[in-house]
DNA sequence: TCGTGGGGTGACGTTAACGTCAACCGGCTG
DNA sequence: CAGCCGGTTGACGTTAACGTCACCCCACGA
């Protein structure tokens, strides 16, 4: 199975990341100073979330070696952590997306009830925000009119 | 000025919640253990908001003693809290709360700056969840799907 | 008067998420 | 071969956001 084109109709940006972590890919390859550049962190900070068993780069004469699919987990990792998720729950995110392949019932069902309360939590935190936006733009609205008439 | 029922159309939410800061009400009173029942933290987390500047309540004989719109800041706390703010970030949300009165020019462009920035900070931010909330869906269809095929 | 209960103030401990520093190591390059 | 560059592993420091603990005050009821 090369590329696996299966079932590939509009493919969606979410639909993209789902697969991207089902697909073993071995084509480009990453280091560690390569990463920390595009995504703007550090050397420390990629170690500690393996250390944290976020990420599992393959060795390579002991220096890690990033795939494309690694690539993608640090970016859902950092984008976790920009809707102020902790580790803990980013790798519980990650499980979910790695583990709904194919499983026993049992998992399948765990996987459910995780996506569905993670579902849930995460509608909650957007209409906090949305509420906060809300204020937000009635005080700036307000000072914005204070200004305009004088 | 008995409060204040100036422009009073039908208020929204976020309305009430920016003009309760606004008023200086001397109506209700509460315990600072009231407060933590209400809203389900400890003693000690209170007095630490305290210790940081987001929280200012009159002492009776040394006890805190809180009004409505203390109470209000309390909420603010909290849901920014909940939204993924840190207690530094949500001092300055506090402080546009407050601000937005009778300013002068100088001031008033400060405070409209801080609400452009954190409008878009924020609308960010809720892109994100998104996102995610767009994949999780996906993971949860397919998992759904799944079940439902035997 | 005694004690009891609610509240207050340090001081110290803790966890998460990194930063910093020192020492080492392997490969290539002149 | 020497040197350096990029990478690795500890070990320790740091900051935020509290929890825990010990001890104190003070008002109030039996």
């Amino acid at each position: 199975m090369l590329e696996t084109p299966t079932r590939r109709r509009a493919a969606s940006a979410a639909q993209q990341v789902v697969d991207s972590h089902r697909s073993e890919d071995a084509g480009e390859l990453f280091g560690i100073s390569e990463l920390c550049a595009e995504f703007g962190i550090t050397l420390r900070t990629i170690r500690f979330y393996e250390d944290k068993g976020l990420l599992a780069p393959r060795r390579v004469s002991g220096a890690r070696v990033y795939t494309r699919r690694d690539r993608a987990r640090l970016a859902l990792i950092l984008r976790s952590k920009a809707i102020g998720a902790s580790l803990d729950e980013i790798r519980h995110y990650l499980d979910l997306y790695g583990a709904h392949g194919e499983g026993r019932l049992q998992q399948l069902q765990w996987v459910l009830q995780r996506t569905d309360a993670s579902i849930l939590e995460l509608e909650a935190r957007r209409a906090a925000i949305d509420a906060t936006l809300a204020e937000l733009r009635l005080i700036n609205g307000d000072v914005r009119r204070q200004l305009e008439s004088r």
